[in-house]
DNA sequence: CCGGATGTTCACCT
DNA sequence: GAGGTGAACATCCG
């Protein structure tokens, strides 16, 4: 699932966590801990801590941790990272009336819950819990993040902020727009969206786009990031309809190319995408 | 049965 | 170093 727009979705979930005393660290799939992280360091530093902001940047969630000794939010404090893969999904509360409520607005989402499929979760001392649910395991769970490993993030880039990261590479501008060292949260379904949004071939070069283009591409961009943050999730484009095989072009119609473009499966108009 | 799927990382090429 | 490819993860879907 997770693009951006689904983890600023976990972001509001998490929040519902924000000041509850941490009481348990349960650590289901030890392959699911990044980093060296282990379960016994998790739980030193989150059981009797709680976390005080719900962050994200791009696709990463970031929870950060008041351990109550110390240093004293914000700031300087450890942050637990979350990252969803393809099908991670974050509960908090299960079964309570706060998570059925969330997974009515979930609707959306393809994606069964199994308990099987917990590979991470934390009880709090009243009782509730928050937890990672994930069939396919790409997701995973880390402490302190090294925050240089991803771009700034998409949501609210400026036009110097994306032509800085852009660059003067010659890559495929839908690869580079993928690549989350250079920016941060835009995903397959986004990347195709945008591009198509904005009439940019996908194959072209990183940097060959005009002035204007760019301009284009920016206001896009951020205009996608919204309305499918809005809509409830990156799969709720208005290209989406049209991509399988033999799917038309919403705006003129015209036969979809289907091609690989950065190692993914890539949908463009011929027509108007140039 | 086979291939592909919203992601990331890594080994191995060119 | 820059890019590209394919594999791996585990499950579901067409």
């Amino acid at each position: 699932m997770p693009e951006l727009p689904e983890v600023e979705r976990y972001r509001t979930v998490a929040e519902s966590a924000l000041g509850r005393v941490i009481a348990e660290v349960r650590a289901f799939d030890a392959w699911y801990l990044k980093r060296g992280a282990s379960q016994r360091e998790l739980a030193g530093v989150l059981e009797g801590a709680r976390f005080w902001r719900a962050r994200r940047t791009g696709k990463l969630l970031l929870l950060d941790v008041d351990t109550g000794k110390g240093a004293r939010p914000p700031s300087d404090g450890p942050v637990l990272g979350l990252h969803f893969g393809m099908s991670g999904t974050l509960l908090v509360d299960a079964g309570s009336a706060t998570e059925r409520a969330t997974e009515d607005q979930l609707a959306y989402s393809s994606h069964k819950v199994l308990p099987g499929w917990d590979r991470f979760a934390l009880r709090f001392e009243d009782g509730g819990e928050m937890r990672v649910n994930d069939a396919r395991r790409l997701g995973g769970v880390e402490l302190d993040p090294d925050p240089r490993r991803l771009g700034p993030d998409a949501l609210g880039l400026s036009l110097s902020g994306l032509r800085a990261q852009l660059g003067s590479s010659s890559t495929p501008l839908k690869a580079r727009l993928m690549d989350q060292s250079r920016l941060a949260g835009v995903g397959n379904l986004i990347a195709d969206e945008a591009l198509w949004r904005a009439g940019l071939d996908p194959r072209r070069s990183a940097n060959s786009l005009d002035l204007a283009q760019m301009r284009k591409l920016q206001r896009h961009l951020r205009k996608t990031i919204d309305d499918l943050i809005l809509r409830g999730g990156s799969h709720h484009g208005d290209l989406m309809p049209a991509r399988h095989l033999d799917g038309r072009c919403p705006k003129d119609g015209a036969r979809l190319t289907r091609g690989k473009v950065g190692g993914r499966t890539t949908y463009w108009c011929s027509i108007h995408q140039i």
